[in-house]
Formats: structure tokens, sequence, C-alpha cells
DNA sequence: ACCGTTGTGAACATGAGTGTTCACTTGCTG
DNA sequence: CAGCAAGTGAACACTCATGTTCACAACGGT
């Protein structure tokens, strides 16, 4: 099952960056040999778990319409979801120095970053760029998966929180007041 | 001079978590004996680093009148300003498992809570929790530090940057229509 | 000039993570 | 049954960060 060893390596390392591959390897239910035999390297298996993070988020990408007024919304909402496995790509150190992985992050940024330019002419405010934007909305994903995995947030609440913190902010003009 | 090595620490340890104690030293300048003498062990370097940063917050800390309705925009400001220094206690890896950094951080924590759940009577949102409201503006600060390493954003837009998108938020419903 | 402090490089021992090889077992397939 | 693929533990060599010790140089104060 590769797949869980995965999922079971992007957990393990997503708590400790530096944790052994004989942790990983024991963490997942398997002998360090066959992690080395999958994994030849250290630096392949903490690329295999950004690229399977990556294809996750590819996955999401083609079922959001980019089109919509409201895509971002639901691409956040669907992020929001995936939780540790892309969580990994925000947190894990070191992993803009990967040639091959920095391109590939820029071009899953390259249509959200499109997006909210779009959206700039309508529901999105202009004296922001775009960049800034879309990492402010990267930190509300942030937040929500720490504050899940504190158990201070239910999942199911992230994607309000997310959407109406990043959105409308936390002062209280934007909620008394909308007459 | 010990402040300039904790302030080379600082930037070393937060560029590449895993550098060595020699990378640090040289970049020092000094000798890799005279660090360890000053500080023992690893451990006890990266908690000296912490605590430094965290004694800078202090110093910020009182010069902000808690008392004042824009003390969350006073002490943001001057937080931007502090820059990687503060920025090594959001970022650097396995902090939170240092028991006595934690308890540190948390009573850091507690008067710009309690400052929230002040202002929650009046200029910041009701439904959402203080915590939440807390860990946004960090992720706004995170933001901002991370932008201006990446040179993509000037030190002096930063305080106005973050202010706006974590009290306004990114949509423009709050810019267009404000009559 | 003497002495204590401070910094320095060199050397060493140690421990841990890593990558490799090898022999053995398990299970599936023809 | 034979054979092949996959997984496994044990062992090994290698590298590197770490922590320690020691002898020596620079400096300042008395």
């Amino acid at each position: 099952m590769s797949v869980h060893l995965l999922q079971t390596a992007t957990s393990v390392l997503l708590k400790d960056p530096t944790a052994s591959l004989s942790d990983v390897a024991r963490a997942a239910g398997v002998g360090r040999t066959t992690l080395h035999k999958r994994f030849p390297t250290r630096t392949a298996l903490v690329r295999a778990v950004a690229n399977d993070a990556l294809d996750l988020i590819d996955s999401v990408s083609c079922q959001v319409d980019f089109g919509s007024d409201d895509a971002i919304e639901d691409l956040m909402t669907r992020l929001v979801a995936l939780g540790p496995r892309v969580e990994f790509l925000l947190r894990f150190p070191g992993l803009e120095r990967d040639e091959q992985l920095r391109t590939r992050i820029e071009e899953m940024d390259r249509p959200v970053l499109d997006l909210i330019t779009r959206l700039q002419g309508t529901k999105l405010r202009r004296d922001l760029p775009a960049w800034w934007i879309l990492h402010t909305l990267y930190a509300g994903l942030f937040n929500a998966w720490e504050a899940i995995n504190y158990g201070r947030l239910a999942p199911l609440d992230a994607p309000r929180f997310v959407l109406t913190t990043v959105f409308e902010g936390v002062s209280s003009a934007g909620t008394t007041d909308r007459t």
C-alpha cells in the first residue's frame, strides 16, 4: 500500500520534520529496508510526499469552475477539507529549495492568481496585489488546519471561518451595520 | 557581542532550521568553541534565540497602551517592524515542544487575547472566537515578513497591508460602497 | 611585567541518521 | 512443485553534527 505509506510519512514528517526514516517506517508498519526500496533517499521521500500533495490539489482544481464568480469560495472549501496532506506543502521546511517542487507550486498558483486578478474587477479589492491576496488565502488555510490539529476548531466549521475572516476581516464594521 | 551573535543565529536558523552549529558560528564570525562556551548545547542556543525574540516583544508590549481602542493597530505596527527576530517564534519547527517557551508564549498571548475579547464589544466582530482573531493577526504578520524577505513588499508598506487585510478583508464590499 | 579573562583552532570521542548488502521468509503464479 | 516478486531484519560502512578537552594567542587591568 504505497498510498498509506505516503499518508503516514506526511503526518509523521509534519509533526516532526526531523523525524528519522526509521520513525517513518515504524509508523507505517513497514521495514526500513522496504521504505528505502520505494524511496531510495530521504529527499526522494520528501519529494514524493510533496508531489502527492500537489496531485491532491490538482485533482481538486479540476473540480472547480474557475470561470465562476464563486470559484475562490469553492476552491477554499475544498482545500480546507484536504487537511494535513496539503498542509505539508506550506509547512515543511526547506521545500522551497527543491527546484522541481518550486516550479510545480508556481504552476499551481498561476490559475489562482489569474482568478484573483480577474475578480479584482468585481468582488475583490483592487488596492492589494493579487499575490498578497493569494497568500492571505493560504494563511487562512494554514490557520484552520492548525486549529483543527489542536482540537480548537471543528473541521466542519473551518470553511466558514476561513472564508469569513479572509473576505470580510475581523472588524465588526462589516457585520453590524449591514443594512 | 552576544547580541550580534544571537541576531546572526536567528537569521541563519530561520533560513535553514537544520543549519549546523558550525554554520552559525561561521556566519557570526566566531569560533565554534566560543559558541559552545556561550550556549553549551544546540537546544540552549535555540532557546536563547527564542527568548531573545520574546524579550523583544515584551519591550514592545510595554510601549503599547492596552487600554486604547487602537491598541491592536499600534501593537501590530510595532510587531511588523521587528521582523525576523520575532518571525523565528512563529516559524522555527519544534519550538512548541519546549515547555518553558510554550508557557512564556502563552503569557505573551494572554494580554492580547484579553484586549481582543474586550474589543469584541465594539470594533471587533463577535461571531469569531478571540483565539481565531489572534491567530489571524499572527498570520498577517507572517505573510508580511515572508513578502518582505522575498523582496515583494516594502517594509514601510507592510503595516498598512496587514491591518487593512486583517481588519477589512480582501473583499471589495468594504471599500466600494462605504457611504 | 604578571595574571585572569576571553576567544581560538585542533583534535578527539560519541552518537545518530543514512544508504547498502545479504540472507531469509512469505505468498502468489504458472 | 518450481519460480519469481515483494517484504523483512540484521549487519555493515560512512558521513556528519555534536559535545568535550587542551594548548595557545590576544587583551586589559593591576
